[in-house]
DNA sequence: GGGGTAGTACTACGTCCCGTAGAGAGGTAA
DNA sequence: TTACCTCTCTACGGGACGTAGTACTACCCC
């Protein structure tokens, strides 16, 4: 899987953030505060759909965009990439399981034991 | 924290393995498969040890490198990283415990059951 | 002690990715 | 018709990275 830009990161967050597919004026009109031009957001559309970060379907003479898969999808595929790297999976993973915080920590126990009761 | 290109990784990769400090004449040595003029590799442990990847301590006239962190670590903050990237983290983790396979999620177990215990 | 060798620092070039955007074409509405 | 919206195509500049040459210094062997 390919890395995301600056720019590319934020326009997915958008449309992580939103339920509906979003055309690229909408997009654009939720960045307001970059003052980009609309032809820049048309292109890191474009590119974040070759990517296969979106999917897009005609709405008239637009596209509308979606995001392929959620971003916590999204988030555990790096995070197995990472681990991807290393020869020594389990220490990696304990050590990951050190670093993270109390509470979630706790998250990570309760998904786990559900998974075992499954 | 940055990332690495393919010559960087493998870099170090063996730097990793090792445990011992290489200088760039041993680790260019290592890595003949591919052929590249010595001044490549120092070249790439400069800039490793300038992202803070390496540090390097002098052996002569020459520099002998090492890894600043242990793969482990790496591994374990760029998963901590893609994390941050979410705005649910529980939701990312959950995914993350469901998509590990079976063995690795014994492994998360355990080091989470130490982690209580301490 | 002079030449090869090893090592360094500095500089450089090509490529790819990404942020950014203009140009041109083709609909659409007033 | 005129103004506008949206698309596609093309492009440019910067930064990262793979790759390496050059120039300089220090050391070893004959």
């Amino acid at each position: 899987m390919k890395g995301l830009g600056e720019l590319e990161r934020s326009i997915m967050d958008i449309l992580w953030a939103e339920n509906a597919p979003l055309t690229a004026r909408e997009v654009g009109r939720m960045i307001e505060d970059r003052d980009l031009a609309p032809t820049t957001v048309m292109t890191v559309l474009d590119r974040l759909s070759r990517k296969g970060f979106l999917t897009r379907t005609r709405d008239g003479r637009a596209w509308r965009y979606q995001p392929a898969a959620s971003r916590d999808a999204y988030v555990a595929e790096l995070m197995l990439e990472a681990l991807d790297m290393t020869g020594d999976r389990d220490a990696a993973l304990t050590r990951f399981a050190q670093a993270v915080s109390g509470s979630e920590a706790e998250i990570l126990r309760k998904a786990l034991t559900e998974l075992e009761e499954e």
